[in-house]
This record gives structure tokens, sequence and C-alpha cells, in this order.
DNA sequence: TTAGGGTTTG
């Protein structure tokens, strides 16, 4: 039962608290303060509980003034919203005695007739309502309120894993996930939360208002809320929280130990020891269980080809197009690397000038797109921001020798990119204000001098930095994993001589390409030796669109080696969708040992299933067999990995070859055998890059062919993996730590061969780098 | 209604 009324015993007297006064009816008048009185009077009527169009609970009871039977007025409908009609619904009894306080007077567009009241009366627990019921006056009062003076009602709390379809709840959770609120493609600003509790269960809230303020203050993962009137339905098989008439919520932060304020927007609400209970219990338990080392950094901390959440305070902001917004933010700390200035026009731009001028060297520019712009647009200057998922991208202008560091919040919702304004009562702001004033007390003059040494004494990236590349310039930082006896060979001399030949040489990395680094990554087929660029997700939603058309052949299900499953989408679009689930040993496996093949599949759909299961195929009907779709699209998807065929030097077989593995009792699915017996040449992935490298006598270029071993990462995961791209990154910049000269360039060991390449105009000698890896404490 | 976390890259 969500409201446990509590019944009060007394005599004649009442629980009623002694600053109400009882209105009589004849007084009762739109417009004047009742704030503390009431209405006392007998249910003489009440309508079934129903809902309003917004979801709102509903119910209406018709009061009769007891006490002035006689006078001509003498009865008022009492309109009753939310979860108070709910309650109230539940324990009416006609011929019982209301007792109404904290109600609204509204006036009727038309008299009545019937001795009822030419007002009616509005009360709701968000209006701060209270009601007091009793089988007779002056006894035995039932009440619920809201009003902190009175016995709160008390509320019952569902834990995650026993909500139900359909139903409306009150709950706690920690969140997992949040998106700040945004505006929606809708009326509404939407914030998407995912919550969990101690039982473990994840549940997903969208949540809608028109008042940003009416939704959840959530500034971290690892908060906790409290949502009052959830309402739960079921979503894809799986429970989903969204906001019903009536939704409240509180906030507070999950650090164990911090005070217990709840952040709302609420002018009341319960909170009493047994939430303050509840809320440390659950920080306890998160703190143990929720991982809350969010991507946050400082801007002196800041690495290329990073997606990172930064807290800091707005001076200035700037139109730049309708798809782009300028913020300009400081956190009082300096990026280590150039960073960019977008170009605006002087009068576009909004902020303190000089101000501006004297924090030019710790501001950076952050260009935010599409969906944010108009977000950003409202954001006050000296506000304090907390910008989530920003992405720091390494990139160089054409005038420009060395590269920058850009900011971008792109377009979006998804890992919660967003911007959330931070009021200044919130911790981080408290430290970060503290700190901004501090350097705020240098001499402008001094600006620069100043922060630099605030860094080195309170953040340690910048000394780190620097030891780390003078360590870099003493060692190489890469190492040779053969042929160490070899003696150096001058790159003049390299440059001088006829190829074919192998070297070993000592050079610095004065630039590499490309610049963007996923760039990097072809397939490579060994067999005809050709290069091709990784198709991108669009080509294989075409194919796939391609072969919706397709419709399954039923006389492919259910096979001795496979067992079939087709349903179509609740969509309107109704597709059909089939699954074959290739059994090993004539038995169906576990998922994550399980090869499937799938028919009319979206991008979407093929992506989540190969999360779950072993291997994904993707294929369509034929009259007599299954066939794989064109091999622009992979032709198997492995966790991450999409795993492609060479157009050139693959000859498709039927896909009933694969029964012949799924026979074998020692099946691992490897790519290399489902290629071989499907008839499919495995492109492999391979990071193809020019290096630059330069001695004290001369230049050469250089070609980096590596599958693994140079940068002791796959190249078959980079694409899908921003840990490894991170690492990539952080790697070639101290290969080539970016703005930096020639002279502080570390140094580095390579072997390279020379080759020839010959066409019909001429002959052209290459250079290859081979048995040469990135040094351990590198990577 | 909106979004429905989950392939982030202008």
């Amino acid at each position: 039962m969500p409201v446990q009324l509590l019944k009060i015993k007394g005599e004649s007297e009442t629980p009623l608290p002694s600053h109400l006064q009882k209105e009589n009816l004849q007084d009762l008048q739109e417009g004047c303060d009742h704030t503390n009185k009431y209405i006392q009077g007998i249910v003489t009527l009440s309508y079934p509980l129903t809902k309003l169009g917004d979801g709102t609970d509903f119910f209406k009871i018709v009061l009769q003034d007891s006490d002035n039977l006689s006078s001509k007025i003498n009865s008022i409908n009492v309109l009753i919203y939310g979860k108070m009609a709910e309650d109230c619904a539940r324990i009416t009894r006609h011929g019982e005695t209301f007792i109404v306080a904290g109600f609204k007077v509204i006036k009727l567009p038309t008299a009545k007739e019937d001795g009822r009241h030419g007002c009616h009366l509005e009360v709701s627990e968000e209006a701060g309502s209270t009601i007091y019921v009793s089988g007779c006056p002056t006894s035995n009062f039932f009440f619920f309120s809201q009003n902190a003076y009175s016995v709160a009602p008390k509320y019952v709390y569902t834990p995650l894993n026993h909500l139900k379809d359909g139903t409306i709840v009150n709950l706690y959770g920690v969140v997992k996930f949040f998106k700040p609120p945004y505006i929606s493609k809708g009326t509404d600003y939407c914030s998407v939360v995912t919550l969990v509790d101690p039982s473990d269960v994840k549940l997903t809230c969208s949540l809608f208002s028109g008042n940003l303020d009416a939704l959840p203050k959530i500034y971290k993962v690892g908060d906790i809320v409290r949502f009052h009137r959830i309402k739960i339905r079921e979503y894809n098989g799986q429970m989903q929280g969204i906001t019903s008439g009536g939704f409240a919520s509180l906030t507070f932060d999950g650090t164990v130990g911090a005070p217990v304020v709840p952040r709302t927007s609420s002018k009341v609400y319960t909170f009493m020891d047994e939430e303050q209970k509840t809320v440390e219990e659950l920080r306890i338990w998160a703190a143990s269980n929720i991982s809350i080392s969010g991507p946050a950094a400082k801007l002196s901390g800041v690495q290329p080809m990073q997606f990172f959440d930064l807290t800091c305070q707005l001076v200035g902001k700037a139109k730049v197009d309708g798809s782009s917004f300028l913020l300009k933010v400081w956190d009082g700390t300096r990026c280590p690397y150039p960073t960019w200035k977008v170009p605006v026009e002087a009068k576009d731009l909004e902020g303190d000038k000089v101000l501006l001028h004297q924090l030019r060297d710790l501001v950076v520019d952050i260009l935010v797109y599409d969906n944010h712009v108009q977000l950003a647009e409202s954001l006050k200057i000296g506000s304090f921001l907390r910008i989530y998922s920003i992405h720091t991208k390494q990139a160089s202008a054409d005038n420009e020798d060395v590269s920058h560091i850009e900011f971008h919040l792109h377009g979006g919702t998804c890992y919660g990119r967003g911007i959330g304004a931070l009021p200044e009562s919130n911790p981080d702001v408290k430290e970060l204000k503290a700190f901004l004033e501090s350097v705020h007390l240098a001499d402008s003059q001094n600006v620069e001098s100043m922060c630099s040494m605030d860094m080195d004494s309170t953040f340690g990236n910048v000394t780190d930095l620097e030891l780390h590349l003078q360590r870099c310039q003493q060692l190489s930082v890469t190492v040779l994993t053969d042929h160490q006896d070899l003696s150096n060979t001058e790159l003049k001399t390299i440059i001088n001589s006829t190829a074919p030949q192998q070297y070993r040489i000592r050079a610095k990395l004065r630039a590499y390409k490309p610049q963007k680094l996923h760039q990097s990554v072809k397939l490579h087929c060994s067999r005809c030796n050709s290069l091709q660029e990784v198709p991108d997700r669009d080509d294989f939603d075409f194919i796939l669109r391609g072969s919706a058309g397709t419709a399954s052949n039923p006389e492919l299900h259910n096979t001795s080696w496979y067992e079939s499953v087709t349903w179509t989408t609740q969509d309107q679009k109704q597709r059909e969708i089939t699954i074959h689930f290739v059994k090993r040993d004539e038995m169906l496996q576990n998922p994550e040992d399980t090869l499937l093949m799938i028919e009319g599949g979206t991008l979407k759909e093929i992506w989540k299933l190969s999360r779950r299961f072993k291997c994904v195929i993707p294929v369509r009907s034929t009259e007599d067999d299954l066939e794989l779709l064109d091999l622009s699209a992979p032709f198997l998807l492995q966790g991450n990995v999409k795993y492609y065929g060479c157009k050139q030097c693959s000859t498709p077989k039927p896909v009933k070859n694969l029964s012949s593995l799924a026979a074998e009792q020692q099946t691992s699915w490897e790519p290399t055998e489902i290629a071989q017996v499907l008839g499919i040449e495995l492109l492999q992935y391979v990071f193809i890059m020019k290096f630059t490298l330069v001695d004290e006598t001369g230049a050469l270029n250089a070609y980096l062919f590596d599958y693994e071993k140079f940068f002791q990462i796959p190249a078959s995961e980079i694409l899908t993996n921003n840990f490894l791209q991170q690492k990539m990154q952080m790697t070639m910049n101290t290969l080539c730590p970016p703005g930096r000269k020639l002279g502080d360039l570390p140094w580095l060991e390579c072997f390279i061969r020379s080759y020839n390449v010959r066409d019909v105009m001429k002959n052209q000698v290459y250079y290859q780098i081979f048995d040469t890896t990135v040094a351990e404490d590198v990577v």
C-alpha cells in the first residue's frame, strides 16, 4: 500500500495545528488569503477516481457544512489531484468528516442553483494541501499531508526488482548514467536517467517536463535520487520509468559522509530520519558497487582524442553559425597543448572583453553543436557549468606548423553529452570558485606565470609531462625486436644507397600522417596484397536495407544443424526477422558460445546481437540455401570486430558448409576457420602510416605497416575501442609531441628496409619500418 | 509527444 494512514487517537482535542481557523462556506471567496483557514464538512457525494488527460489522478467529492445545514449555500465541490486523489478515493466513505487545509479557491464560471458554493476547492500534495479525515468530527482523525508540521504520509518505496508494468511507484536509486536535461524534439525538456539499487536491477527512466527546474538535479554518476509517482511501463521486454502527473524528485550527493541535503524544486516535500537513513545506506552500497570515477578532467590534464567532463566557468559566448555555438570557458588551469581559437565576429562575442584578454591563455574555446546550441545560448556569462563528454581533437590548420587541440561538444545526447549549469552551492563549484579567485588575485600582467606556478605545485600533470619528455629525450621511445648487432646508419647514407637493403637508424619523428589516427586503419588482403578503406556503417546499413526486401524462405528454417525463430516487429514497419541459431553437435549452446545467422535485422539489432552472442553472420534466403550478403558488408561480426572478405579473392561457398564446423565438438568459431569454409579470403586490419624521420644528416619518409606489433594494439579493435584510440594517440604524442621544436623531440631507434617500386616511367625507392616496437614504458 | 543510454569524432 503506497500510503499508510496514521490514526491519531484523541478525545475532544484534535491534532489540527493551532494556527488553522475554520472558514465558513459563506465567507469563502476567490482571491482571499486562505493560508491559515480550513473548511470542514461531511462527504455527501463522491465520484469515481479517474485520470485526467495528462495522467494525473483526479477525485471529486462534495462536502456539506454540517454546522450550517440551514444556510442557502451549504456544500462545496472539492477537486483532489494526484497522489492525494488516489489516497482519498481509497479511504473515503460517505458520512465521514473531511477537513481541508491548504486549498485553492476557484470561482466557477456559472452560478450553481443546487445549494453548492459558487467556487470549488482544489487540493493536491504539490500545492501543500492537507486533508484530515475522521469517522466523526473532532476525534479519530486520519490525516496525510506534505506539511512539515503534521505527521507525513509514510511512503512505500519499491525496489527496482519488484517493478510491475502499469504501476505508479515511489523509488530510490543510485544514478548509473544520466543525460543532463536537454530540449527534446517535442515540447519539453528531457532527461534520461538510469538507476540501480542493491537488487542489482537497472531502470532507465525518461523524464519530461516543460519546466527545467522540475527535472532531477543530477550532476554526477553516483548521485542518489528519490522519485515519487513515477510510472512504470514495459518497453522492449524491460521495465522503464516515465514521468507521470505529480512526479517529484529529490537528488542527493552520493558521497559517503557528505551532508544529506536534497536538491529539489519542490517547495514542500517529506524528508525525515528514515529517508536520511535510506540515502546513507545507498551511498555505502554505491561506494562499492558503482564506478563513479567519471571521465572528469582539468584543462591542464587533457589529452588529445579524449572524451571528458569539464567543470568550468563561462566567460564568453558567441554565435558561430546555425548549427554551432561557441562557449569560452576556464577552470584556472592551463591546457598543456596549443588550443584552437574559433574565429567569430567581435560583435557576436558576449562577455567581458578585458577579462577575456587577461585570461586568454587559460580560456579554451568549446564549439557546441546542433541540439546543444539553444541551451548554450541561454547560459549566463559567469555561470558555472559542467559540460559532459567534450571531445578533444588534434588538428592542424594549413598555416600552422604544429597541431593544436580542439574542443567539441558534438550534437546528440549519447554518452550523456550535454551541458548542465551548476549552482554555486555545489561543492565542486565552491572548490573551483576558490581556485579561480586565487588565480584572479594575480596581477593581470603575471597571470601566465602565476598559473604555471600554481599548476606546478597544485597539479602533477605538467611536471609529470616534463619529466616524461626528459626521459624520452635521452632514451629511445622505440626499441628493436631483433638484429641488435647491427650498427646505426645515417639517413643521408641510406638515401644515397641503392635498394633493397636493411638498416638500423636513430632518428626523430618530425611528422606523421594521417593525423587523424583512425584514418590509418585499412583492410589488407594478404593474397592479392590490396589495401582498402574500412567500409563505414552507412555502407553496411545500405546493404542491410537492400536485403531486407528478400523474404526469409521457410523451407530453409529448422535444419539438422540450426534452429530458426521468426517474428514480426511491433513497429509500423512490421519487419520480419529470422534468426538461425547454429547448434553444435546437434545441441543449442549458451549465447556466448553461439553462432547465429540473421535475416532482416537492422544495423542496431545486429550490433546488439553481436554483443550477446559469439558470432553473428548476416544472411539472406535464396531458393535452396542461405547466402552471405554483398562482401562490402562484414560477413561476420564477433564482439566489437567486423570481419570482411576480399571481393577479388573470395569465392563464396554455400552457407551450409558451416555445418561441418558445427559438427565438430571443439569448434571455437575462429574467424579464419569460418572464412575458410565459406570461401572467404579474410581481410586483415592494419595500420598504415607515413613517418617523416630526420637525423642530423637528412630526412626520409618511411611507411609503417603494422597489424599489432608496433603499437601493441590490434588494428582490428582500434575503430571500436575508445580506450585504445586514446592509448594510440598518447603513444603518438610521446613519439612526436605536438608544439615542440625539432631539438626537443625524442629519439626513435628503428629498423627500416628500402625497396624499389617500378612503374613505366621510373623507379622509386621506398622505406618501410620493421622489427620495431614502441618502448614498454611509453605505452 | 518528447525518449526509449550502449557504434561519441563537424
